[in-house]
DNA sequence: TCTAACCGTAGTTGAGCTAA
DNA sequence: TTAGCTCAACTACGGTTAGA
């Protein structure tokens, strides 16, 4: 393995003085250096934002370092097996890259925080890496684009087989028995256990965002025109979809802000995911970390009444669990175009992967299917 | 019409800090 | 003491845009 030296990552204007590579000036951008050839097409990528340069930064730092430190070629020896060979490499990282200590000059910087998966993620580095070839050739820099064939993956995991967490039935079951169970000896257990019934009825039930629980409140609930209420969800995208609040909910909703000196259902900012401490008074809303601090203490508090395998199961189940779970509960009774709108979905092609939850049905049905 | 290139943002995680 | 905070740096996902 080669221990070249990687060419110093200047952004802005700035071009890079050094490179182990000289390249020479047969070029139409005047790059003498492999790290001037980075430089300016980080200088031309980063006008468009400041987010563009960020990942490009990271793409090219990464690609080069691995160009440099695990093969011992510059850009112009690049071939498309070199590029193959980095995809594979990304997807399947050696510890070490997992660490700091792998770039020379940024010995704090670390390279990855984990492997890349195939599909849509893989796709966006071979993006990266394209547009930077391309720019390559384009100056004359490179004979050619040794990512013009690399191949996206295109991967959309085809319907009823994506990998999603969500509470089987029997985990489901248990979670609700567990609910039931919570502990409630002392004032601060029944202060907890009540939030706790509170919160997690109103993400299952209104089928909730992390971020969408944390970000209302009850000033988001207004009445309908039908004798019923509805919640006003300001959701992923900017969008805004309103969502039925049904009769349990609202019963449940009145009686938690009841325990806290509020009345009725709607009409103050009353947090929908509130915190237990309250500031001068005043109940504020958990912050997405708080929440996640919670829902993580509950888990805790399930896997340790869980038998070992429902244990193994909970463990890593993020709080966005509950809303798969919930709309995996609903597409069973709703159409994909009415779960789509509930969801806050644009396209029922993301929807369509709650149907999911189906496979097991889908086996029984086709347990008999054969000649 | 197709797809390379690009973008916005949700979700994840860890470090370090603060205030009840 | 510790629940819960902010901040930063990431990955994953679901798109849109632009140009061939």
């Amino acid at each position: 393995m080669s221990h070249s030296v990687i060419p110093p990552i200047i952004l802005n204007t700035t071009l890079s003085p050094f490179s182990s590579r000289d390249h020479g000036h047969d070029n139409l951008m005047g790059a003498s250096s492999d790290g001037e050839a980075m430089t300016l097409f980080l200088n031309k990528s980063g006008a468009r934002s400041e987010e563009t340069l960020r990942r490009y930064e990271r793409e090219i730092t990464r690609l080069t370092a691995f160009l440099y430190l695990e093969l011992g070629i510059g850009y112009k020896d690049v071939r498309l097996k070199h590029l193959q060979a980095y995809l594979h490499f990304i997807q399947n990282l050696p510890q070490r890259w997992l660490m700091a200590g792998i770039l020379p000059g940024q010995p704090n910087r670390i390279m990855f925080r984990s492997s890349i998966k195939s599909g849509k993620s893989t796709d966006q580095v071979i993006d990266v890496i394209s547009s930077f070839f391309s720019f390559l050739e384009k100056n004359r820099y490179t004979l050619g684009n040794p990512a013009s064939s690399l191949v996206r993956s295109g991967e959309k995991v085809a319907r009823g087989n994506t990998i999603i967490r969500y509470f089987y039935d029997n985990e489901w079951q248990f979670i609700k028995e567990c609910l039931e169970k919570l502990p409630s000896a002392t004032p601060r257990e029944r202060v907890e256990s009540a939030r706790t019934r509170f919160v997690l009825s109103l993400s299952y039930g209104l089928a909730l965002r992390e971020s969408e629980l944390t970000g209302h409140t009850c000033s988001d609930i207004h009445p309908d025109n039908d004798d019923g209420y509805y919640l006003s969800i300001l959701g992923k995208g900017r969008k805004r979809r309103q969502v039925p609040i049904n009769a349990a909910l609202q019963r449940g909703i009145i009686d938690y802000r009841r325990i806290n000196g509020y009345s009725g259902l709607y009409g103050d900012s009353f947090p929908l995911a509130p915190k237990i401490r309250n500031a001068e008074g005043v109940i504020t809303a958990l912050s997405a970390r708080g929440l996640r601090y919670w829902w993580k203490s509950f888990i805790d508090y399930c896997q340790s009444k869980a038998t070992p395998a429902i244990k193994h199961r909970l463990q890593d189940l993020p709080f966005h669990t509950l809303r798969h779970t919930a709309l995996t509960h609903l597409a069973r009774k709703m159409d994909i175009e009415d779960l789509a709108i509930f969801a806050g979905h644009d396209s029922i092609n993301t929807t369509s992967q709650y149907y999911h939850a189906e496979a097991s049905r889908l086996k029984k049905m086709a347990a008999d299917h054969h000649i």
